[in-house]
RNA sequence: GGGGAUGUAGCUCAGGGGUAGAGCAACUGCCUUUUAAGCAGUGGGUCGGAGGUUCGAUUCCUCCCAUCCUCACCA
């Protein structure tokens, strides 16, 4: 780490003073512009003749943005400055800033921000850029950014030389990532970009944004070890929310139809490539609907923001070409077993299945093993999901995997009453998955409003929620509800193949010495 | 948590049991259309941290820390 001795800023506050004798602030409030970079590259025409060059040069323009190169040439100096939008080169010569603006000028380095007036012409060698007639230091950067050079080729290609590449500098310091790294802001760009479209898809539906707690007093929504936390004047424990479910459901008891929340889930669990303990999750749930409804709006949400970004549905992911184009492949998670094994796990003993995993050594939780329908679904994870590449919803699980879910509308309730006695019986739900690239992209369900079987699975395999069955109890309408995982989505679409790439400000270990 | 890799100047990297190297950046000088500007010169390092082996460790060994990859856990 850089500490105060270092010789480059020792030498950068050095100069911050000789500018202060100077008379000149090196931190000033404001700055006027009348235009972006990217505008004056775009709007440049090449003057026709002397006459109209002479004429040019009343045009003064007025743009601000942080050093990103600097060639001084003696009495005069070229540097290069990026605003948002993108850098431009400026001229500066020393009779025409002035004698206080040229001696600032010398000292400024990579990093600090200045704001000139001038006006816009081509250079000898080509390139579109700023005369200076008037320069002010609006920001000393007193810490040394790292020097990344681009070079142009005569092609145009764009080569970068010494590029900021170290990973864990790069999250622990983004700031200096995204000044210094061009294709970061391109990816948090279009991160941007995928969330409104999506939020534009619900909208266009009538789906109403709402807010729900972060801190909860009881967790649930979905199967994940929390947070804790304390309120000290309550004196009582709480917990961060692993999911928005619950309380979005209460909100479709309480007569909103249709609801949507971009939210941070905090799932206390392993970091890895496509984990980080917060991450966003768009949850949507939709009142007299069921998950054949949640399908089509799933994959029209996910098609429109493709097309937000790219223009098309056709994407590459890595080396994998990705046609997000609805509608996608619906498969019973069962048919997805029979077509890779030939099984048909219906008519299999629960026992046989085990026998079949162990005989072809296919990994398998034997704490599972007392439910047939979490190991017909642990058989799935381990052989189906690495064929899950073009988009497809896998549908219809074991009732084990969810308390949340409503059974498949085909059981009549007689039906229902036997088949839980029977534990080679497997009751399937109106559950599904969206896949991508063998990612799991989101969770969705016809949701269950029975509130004498939601107590029941709750007891099974859930915190009891009881103000949440009271809702329940209330009535809930028919409903189907939808989670989406944005940064998974994010990663898609902007080719990243870390959820730390998506991420602004991924959770890092802290160096404390 | 297991396995593998990495950690050397502000940045990108080379090196290797005997007082540390390059390019860029910095500093001094020259240079008023350059562009990875150029030319000449100068400075800059607890070689991730702590122990150990050794006459001597940045190099070899052990442990620790951080990051990446991978497996496991986990939606």
């Amino acid at each position: 780490m850089v500490n105060e001795q270092n010789e480059l800023i020792k030498r950068r506050f050095e100069e911050l003073e000789e500018i202060k004798k100077l008379g000149v602030n090196p931190y000033p409030h404001r700055y006027d512009i009348t235009h972006k970079a990217s505008e004056l590259i775009k709007n440049f025409t090449d003057p026709k003749d002397e006459t109209e060059t002479e004429a040019r040069k009343k045009d003064i323009v007025s743009i601000a943005g942080r050093i990103s190169a600097i060639r001084r040439m003696g009495k005069a100096t070229f540097c290069h400055i990026k605003d948002d939008t993108e850098r431009i080169q400026l001229y500066l010569k020393k009779d025409e800033v002035g004698e206080t603006p040229y001696a600032i000028l010398k000292m400024l380095d990579i990093g600090d921000i200045i704001g000139v007036k001038g006006y816009v012409f081509r250079t000898k060698t080509g390139e579109i850029s700023v005369h200076c007639v008037a320069l002010e230091l609006l920001t000393k950067s007193v810490f040394p950014l790292p020097v990344v050079k681009e070079e142009i080729t005569e092609s145009g290609e764009k080569i970068i030389h010494d590029a900021f590449a170290d990973v864990e500098l790069r999250y622990r310091q983004r700031y200096i990532d995204l000044i210094v790294n061009e294709n970061v802001k391109g990816t948090f760009l279009s991160r941007t970009k995928i969330i409104k479209s999506i939020r534009g898809t619900l909208e266009k539906y009538g789906f109403l944004e709402v807010e729900t707690p972060t801190l909860q007093s009881i967790y649930g929504g979905a199967n994940a070890r929390p947070f804790v936390t304390h309120h000290n004047a309550l004196d009582i424990p709480l917990y961060l929310r692993i999911s928005n479910e619950l309380f979005l459901k209460r909100l479709i008891v309480g007569g909103f139809s249709r609801v949507f929340e971009f939210v941070k889930d905090f799932r206390n669990e392993g970091i890895d490539r496509t984990h980080n303990p917060e991450f966003t999750q768009v949850e949507w749930y939709q009142a007299y609907g069921d998950y054949y409804d949640s399908m089509k709006l799933f994959e029209e949400a996910v098609e429109q923001a493709c097309i937000a970004v790219h223009g098309t549905t056709k994407i590459k992911y890595q080396d994998v070409e990705l046609d997000l184009k609805a509608p996608w492949k619906r498969i019973k998670m069962v048919d997805a077993i029979k077509e890779k094994t030939g099984l048909d796990v219906l008519s299999m003993k629960k026992d046989d299945i085990i026998l079949y995993m162990k005989q072809n050594s296919i990994e398998f939780d034997t704490k599972l093993s007392h439910s047939k329908g979490l190991v017909i679904s642990s058989l799935f994870e381990a052989l189906c999901e690495e064929d899950l590449v073009q988009p497809a919803f896998v549908i219809d699980h074991p009732i084990d995997t969810t308390p949340l879910c409503k059974p498949l509308r085909e059981y009549t309730l007689a039906q229902l009453g036997e088949m839980k006695k029977d534990p080679e019986q497997v009751i399937f739900v109106e559950r599904f998955e969206p896949y991508i690239n063998k990612w799991e992209v989101g969770n969705a369900y016809t949701e269950l409003n029975d509130p004498v079987l939601q107590r029941k699975l709750f007891e099974e395999t859930h915190p009891m929620d009881d103000d949440f069955i009271r809702a329940i109890e209330v009535g809930m309408p028919p409903t189907t509800g939808v989670g989406m995982g944005v940064d998974r989505i994010v990663m898609l679409l902007t080719n990243s193949v870390n959820i730390r790439d998506v991420l602004l400000f991924p959770l890092m270990k802290p160096l404390d010495k």
